[in-house]
DNA sequence: TTCAAATATGCAACCGATTGCATATTTTTT
DNA sequence: AAAAAATATGCAATCGGTTGCATATTTGAA
């Protein structure tokens, strides 16, 4: 192991204090610009490294910025990390990376595991069972910052990066209405996950739109997960002809192309006997057959904005504390799986 | 912003030395226990957290590892993650994570910038197109160790560890031959990443174990993505009847389904005309229909283990030292897309 | 009782970058 | 030419934990 270069070293080759070094790496004004040239190319010619321990020890800042999502899996998760670590690079910092895999037990692991690795500022998109912040609340008491993506807490005071899922909703399903479907039924999880209630009202004032009546009994909770898409296929082959919908719009692409499957294997014509919307453009939505209609939103965008944000939040910028909803744009794509009229 | 706990502030309250604390955190067995127990107590009291910076700033060891993968969108990949994740935290490392999107370029962009945060060791598996490791001379020439993992490099010293790619792709093979298949098209990754290589060997030896002579023209080399399958699955539809394969072993599962997509719009039925055989088992191979019959291999234990080894290194055992090859097993699902005999 | 061995704790010098304040040097003003 | 202002650089303390070596205390053996 060759021995690193310090600013010692340089300050020694160069005849300069070590402070002068410090000051010269970061290309201080205070200092002569030509001192500033000789620093930087004496580093460079040594193969002098920055040594962040050291830095962060003496600013008690770590540089770093916690993540946690439920998954990385998904397209969607993986553009919103490219994004984040896009902006956080640019302005330096370092990311740690940590799933929760769904499970709110794990979820408060991570954020504790974080906490104490002093990250600088946390973003997190929370698991489908987490119903209270109280592994949050270490944060809020330090002042850490915190910013929620996709999955947020209702009523939260922190600054919150989001789609437009009430809008999303409402335009899917007015999609499917246009296409003739009168009996549309909705897969969502967990309606305390605030964007599975705000899709449920989006699809309702689409129905209201169109005068259909609201039928609780449309509406089916679930984990979104393989087994429960099957199951709610399953309940729908189960129904007599009058009950059956003619439309189905799921919180997700995945529970979508399950269902979409199952019904399948069982006669079921897509989207001639039952329409289907998904919900987040995954890559499987256009494996299936035919191609599911979904909503797209923009995964890196959003790893932008939460990562700026955060990041300002932690320059002190007073403008971004009162900011705490940040809500952007998606579309509808509209692929085979709905389009009943040629 | 309330104080952060030192070492200090606990030798105050315990009229112990600073020293003492250090040790007494660490469970140092030249403390009596009963000390031991009044600093831990004491320091879980008062909210003491470790600061690793001083503590790497003192111990020249950064307590991190960076990991490069090619992309995180797979649950292949999420699987190894989350096995990186569970043994690096075990023993107190951090993970960076980093994306080559595929890019060798943005690969040794990434390789640069972990140099340069110190990483203790690196854990990469390798872009499409990376054709040389001069990006990893710098770790190399340092001794910082680095461990490949799923696509490594031919010949190279370090350690590596990998399915056997070979042995799986033997087995779908001679699945398919004893389906009666004779006909059987390869579709594979860049050759010269040794997976590939491995996958196409274990394909040409099973055709000879049956005697069938290997035809060049029936192994397609593409980049696995959508496109590239579609064009495959063309390609097949363009040749005559007697051409045609009636079966294709895909290097990925990904470009199987997509293939199998393409082909079905076009009336072939799977397995029936043409079976297929994927590699990964990732969530996709369920979502086909039929579903595809695919290598499972288990993504968790090759984090593990390659965390482990790299974990070792640093430790300085000598005897992974020697080992620069670890072979996990893998088998194969049989599923729908293969099984022509009922 | 005395001395050696074992056990327990402290001292103090690191690790490398940062920064408020002081000092030295140069330029500008009167 | 002297004083004031502006520019350039250095001093030294600080961030918090670690560890080789020294010292103090206890235990056990002779």
């Amino acid at each position: 192991m060759q021995k690193e270069v310090t600013i010692y070293d340089l300050a020694r080759e160069l005849n300069l204090s070590p402070a002068t070094i410090s000051r010269g790496l970061k290309k201080s004004t205070a200092l002569n610009k030509s001192t500033v040239q000789r620093i930087l190319a004496k580093a460079e010619e040594m193969g002098y490294r920055h040594n962040n321990f050291a830095s962060n020890l003496r600013n008690k800042r770590t540089k770093t910025l916690g993540i946690i999502v439920p998954r990385l899996n998904s397209y969607f998760m993986t553009s919103v990390l490219a994004g984040m670590e896009d902006v956080a690079s640019k302005e330096g910092y370092d990311l740690i990376i940590s799933q929760s895999l769904e499970k709110s037990e794990l979820e408060k692991s991570n954020a504790n595991t974080m906490f104490n690795k002093r990250i600088d500022g946390l973003l997190i998109s929370l698991a489908y069972n987490t119903t209270d912040l109280t592994h949050i609340q270490p944060f809020f008491d330090r002042q850490i910052p915190v910013v929620f993506f996709d999955r947020s807490f209702p009523g939260v005071e922190s600054t919150s990066v989001v789609i437009d899922n009430y809008q999303a909703a409402y335009k899917a399903t007015a999609h499917l209405l246009e296409q003739g479907c009168r009996k549309i039924m909705h897969l969502t999880g967990d309606l305390t996950r605030d964007i599975y209630a705000d899709r449920l009202k989006g699809y309702k004032d689409a129905l209201d739109e169109y005068n259909i009546p609201f039928d609780q009994k449309r509406v089916v909770t679930s984990t979104l997960n393989e087994q429960d898409a099957t199951n709610f296929a399953n309940a729908i082959l189960a129904m007599d002809r009058a009950q059956r919908p003619d439309a189905v719009f799921c919180a997700n692409d995945v529970s979508a192309v399950y269902c979409m499957v199952q019904l399948k294997q069982h006669g079921i014509r897509i989207p001639d006997d039952i329409a289907f919307v998904g919900f987040n453009n995954d890559a499987v939505s256009r494996m299936i057959e035919p191609n599911l209609t979904t909503i797209d939103y923009p995964g890196n965008k959003i790893g932008e904005v939460a990562v700026s944000c955060l990041i300002n939040l932690l320059k002190g910028d007073e403008n971004v504390k009162n900011t705490n909803r940040i809500i952007l744009h998606s579309s509808l794509l509209v692929r085979g799986s709905s389009l009943k009229k040629k």
